[in-house]
RNA sequence: GCGAACGUGGCGGAACUGGCAUACGCGCAGGACUUAGGAUCCUGUCCCGAAAGGGGUGCGGGUUCGACUCCCGCCGUUCGCACCA
């Protein structure tokens, strides 16, 4: 009747692991109903991408946690859909092709049919019926699609914009690559800086809504870091647009400092300011134009960081401050930046750093308007005078004398007024370039055609496939490979019919990982990106597990991506992930696991050895989840030791035919306390403590010699999240015929989580000198009693005055002597 | 430079809301079983001290009956952002 493996007394995951796997796919075990359930829960990790060198202990660390929590709450009722997939597209995938020499379309097959093995060997419950690619035509189809409703509705835009250029590579890099200004390949080498028409997405637009919702506890319940990180990259920032009027035009500066406009003694524009050759009348100053060729030259990187030298040249022509009246003189240096604000600012050395090194180097007025009580106004300065609490306005005409923050106000109020200027909500956030000039992405779809324009492809010509290209590296063109496939490159226009041709850049690996998600569910539908009842059913994503790197990029472009679709009628939620949660992160001696370092750790190995569900106890309990922590294999033998006593106990308990008298009470307590302990804590990510917790409760069966049923039982279940085969095994073992995902997480007794006495610790002026066990729930009166009659608390109280007590209920008494 | 997190035995780490610091695991030491042990089981394991007792959570101060936990100032590590006006 029984056909489970027979028992030899030893625990052997090489026989049990590979039974289960097979039988959970036998029996769509992990295959919930999409259509039907009743309970669903999303339980989504963030895919990988498939590397040549397989998944490494960080990415199973990472994949484990996840699988987890969504094993958890299968057992709490929930039917759990748990997609994989992975994120195939991209610069990562294609320069590693280039250096083997083999196409990108070749390798990454290979490289996911490896990953594929691994995942499936790590026991995790994955929904095999819905992974998918992002590589796939019928996935990129969608990535196109979803481009075409972003440009239908003004979200997609194109314009010229800088990319970093390696004359080496004679390639198009992205900003990682760039490393100090160099080339990442080519060290010495230093990167130019070179201007194409590439697509954007108005993400900027979005800048307040991004903001807000994650304040927003009915849409958002995120990792505080992550949140924080978010926050930070939209950047927020509140400040007044001021209008500097010159003969040449009108200036308009960005500040948030508008307190400080009497202190704007000069202005700065950025170089490449539209306003620079009026200034100049017209090229008349050559030494303003060598600036601007030296600061173009210049590759994007490094001109936003280092070089803290503050340079810059006069333009030769002057504005008029609208609050002094007087002309200040206009210079341009690189330090200011196009793109932020308006890509002028107004100096005032005064009181900015930066605006104090420029007017130092330059010789240009420095004044002072803030001052704290007492302080010489007019006395002259070492440095930018910070502002600090209590300071008020000076040298500032009629505000002189206005605390600061009423002070600004007060000016933003008049140059409201006066019109020369208004309060304003400036973002950091820059408007997203998918552009990629590459060949291994989805091509974007457009055709431009020399009568229509640029022109959508029609959606029923989706997808544009990316065509095969024998060579598909970059060439020093600046355009994409694709351009050199004329039989694709050349299409009639979808307009007019006339010759035209393609766009031949491909989108930004971002944009396919930028709604994955939503496709997961609906994988099998060939003629919509997601079907309406599945995305209603089970989106938003209920549990998003996935590491901090992605904090602001992918997060945010997701949450994007969901808003826009939302905002045209394609979603009924604006945010994607009701729930983040980012992991820890694996180090190997202290340091990163990377493979320049060369102590990446592969887990193949390590799950032969042990197996997986060994392995994945390990990870789990080698630090807290959101931490990660040190991997050591000394530490694995810990995990697996444990595990084997739990199957001698489920032996015995399995084996035993009477059931065992009265239980004691503590072994009662602790087995309820247990179960708290777990289930707090796998809630809570808190796995290393939940495992502890499972440990303490096996110490304790052991020493009282009892392997009472019921509480084996709800040991086996309790481990199952983290050690699932080894949990079936041991199911099986109690006669159990169907799975112990099956089984209902156990519930414990809250009465039962104290025993009927308790220790108080009794302390004497703070210091702990003895502990009482007294029946739970004494009175303060008892307890001073029995303290008192210790021989160890009497010593220290003889022939003194007890002046205080505490008394903190079940756990503490303390008598303060004097 | 700015921001955030963190700092606890030989090691990874635990400690709820301010209430027994070091749970759990690794390692180590001693013992048992054994032809053998890199298996298993038992005992011990923060420091000083024979004990009573004292000290102890990066360093210095503070609040409190009581501080790993809260506050102030340093030092250090890690991670973000990086001329953002």
């Amino acid at each position: 009747m029984t056909d489970h493996t027979p028992r030899d007394g030893s625990y052997r995951p090489e026989l049990i692991e590979p039974k289960w796997q097979a039988r959970w796919a036998e029996r769509h075990v992990n295959e919930p109903d999409l259509d039907g359930a009743g309970r669903p829960f999303y339980n989504l990790m963030m895919f990988p991408y498939p590397s040549a060198e397989g998944l490494h202990v960080g990415n199973l660390f990472a994949f484990t946690g996840a699988d987890v929590y969504g094993r958890f709450k299968r057992l709490q009722g929930y039917q759990v859909f748990e997609p994989i997939g992975f994120d195939a597209f991209g610069i990562h995938s294609e320069n590693f092709a280039i250096k083997v020499g083999i196409h990108p379309g070749e390798l990454i097959p290979r490289n996911i049919a490896n990953f594929r093995r691994q995942l499936a060997r790590m026991g995790g419950m994955f929904d095999w019926r819905h992974e998918l690619s992002t590589t796939d035509a019928d996935y990129y189809k969608w990535t196109q699609w979803i481009f075409l409703q972003l440009l239908k509705a003004g979200k997609a835009y194109k314009k010229k914009a800088a990319v970093n250029w390696c004359p080496e590579c004679k390639t198009v890099l992205a900003n990682e690559q760039v490393v100090n200004g160099e080339c990442e390949r080519h060290p010495g080498v230093l990167v130019e800086q070179r201007f194409l028409e590439q697509w954007f997405f108005r993400i900027t637009e979005y800048a307040g809504r991004l903001l807000a919702n994650l304040d927003d506890p009915s849409k958002m319940d995120w990792s505080e870091s992550t949140t924080l990180a978010q926050k930070n990259w939209i950047g927020r920032s509140e400040g007044a647009e001021i209008d500097f009027a010159a003969a040449e035009g009108t200036i308009r500066v960005f500040t948030t400092r508008p307190d400080t406009i009497f202190g704007a003694t000069f202005m700065v524009l950025a170089p490449e300011h539209p306003l620079v050759e009026a200034l100049t009348s017209g090229g008349q100053r050559p030494e303003v134009e060598a600036y601007r060729k030296a600061v173009a030259a210049k590759d994007v990187v490094s001109r936003r960081i280092g070089e803290k030298d503050k340079t810059g040249v006069f333009t030769g022509g002057y504005a008029v401050n609208p609050a002094t009246g007087e002309q200040v003189p206009v210079w341009i240096a690189d330090y200011v930046l196009m793109d932020y604000g308006t890509g002028a600012i107004m100096g005032v050395p005064g009181h900015d750093e930066r605006d104090f090194a420029f007017a130092t180097r330059y010789g240009l007025p420095i004044v002072r308007v803030l001052a704290g009580p007492g302080e010489d106004p007019d006395a002259p300065l070492s440095a930018a005078v910070p502002d600090v609490e209590g300071m008020h306005l000076v040298n500032s005409g009629q505000f002189s004398g206005h605390p600061a923050g009423e002070g600004l106000r007060a000016i933003v109020a008049w140059l409201e007024h006066t019109g020369a200027g208004k309060g304003v909500v400036r973002y950091r956030l820059h408007d997203w370039c998918i552009s990629r000039q590459r060949y291994w992405g989805p091509p974007i779809p457009v055709i431009y055609c020399d009568s229509c324009g640029s022109v959508p492809v029609p959606e029923r010509d989706l997808p544009v496939l990316l065509p095969p290209l024998e060579d598909f590296r970059p060439d020093d063109t600046g355009v994409s490979p694709l351009a050199r496939h004329k039989a694709w490159y050349e299409v009639p226009c979808p307009a007019c019919g006339k010759p035209a041709h393609r766009e031949t850049d491909v989108s930004d690996t971002f944009l396919d990982s930028a709604w994955y998600f939503l496709r997961y569910p609906s994988t099998e539908f060939a003629d919509r990106p997601f079907e309406t009842g599945r995305t209603g059913r089970w989106l938003p994503v209920a549990s998003y597990i996935g590491g901090n790197e992605h904090a602001v990029l992918h997060l945010l472009y997701a949450r994007f991506i969901t808003m826009v679709l939302h905002d045209l009628g394609h979603l009924p939620f604006e945010e994607p992930f009701r729930k983040f949660r980012a992991h820890g992160l694996i180090v190997k001696d202290g340091a990163k696991m990377s493979k320049s370092r060369g102590n990446v750790v592969i887990p193949d190995e390590y799950i032969a050895r042990w197996g997986a569900d060994t392995f994945r106890m390990y990870l789990m309990f080698l630090g807290p989840f959101e931490e990660g922590g040190d991997f050591r294999d000394a530490g694995i033998t810990g995990p697996r030791r444990f595990l084997d006593k739990v199957w001698d106990l489920v032996d015995q308990s399995a084996r035993a035919t009477a059931i065992g008298g009265e239980l004691h009470l503590p072994v009662v307590v602790k087995w309820n306390q247990t179960k708290k302990r777990v289930s707090e804590g796998l809630e809570h990510l808190s796995y290393n403590t939940a495992i502890a917790a499972m440990m303490e409760l096996v110490n304790t069966l052991r020493e009282a010699n009892i392997c009472e049923r019921r509480i084996v039982k709800d040991l086996v279940v309790m481990l199952a999240p983290f050690a699932p085969h080894f949990a079936e095994e041991c199911w099986e073992q109690f006669g159990n015929r169907t799975s112990v995902f099956d089984a209902a997480w156990p519930s414990w007794d809250p009465a039962m989580i104290q025993g009927a006495e308790v220790e108080v610790v009794v302390q004497i002026s703070g210091k702990t000198r003895s502990k009482v066990r007294v029946p739970a729930g004494a009175t303060e009166a008892t307890v001073v009693a029995a303290a008192l009659a210790e021989e160890s608390v009497k010593r220290f109280t003889e022939g003194k005055e007890i002046r205080k007590r505490i008394y903190v209920k079940d756990r503490l008494l303390n008598l303060v002597v004097g």
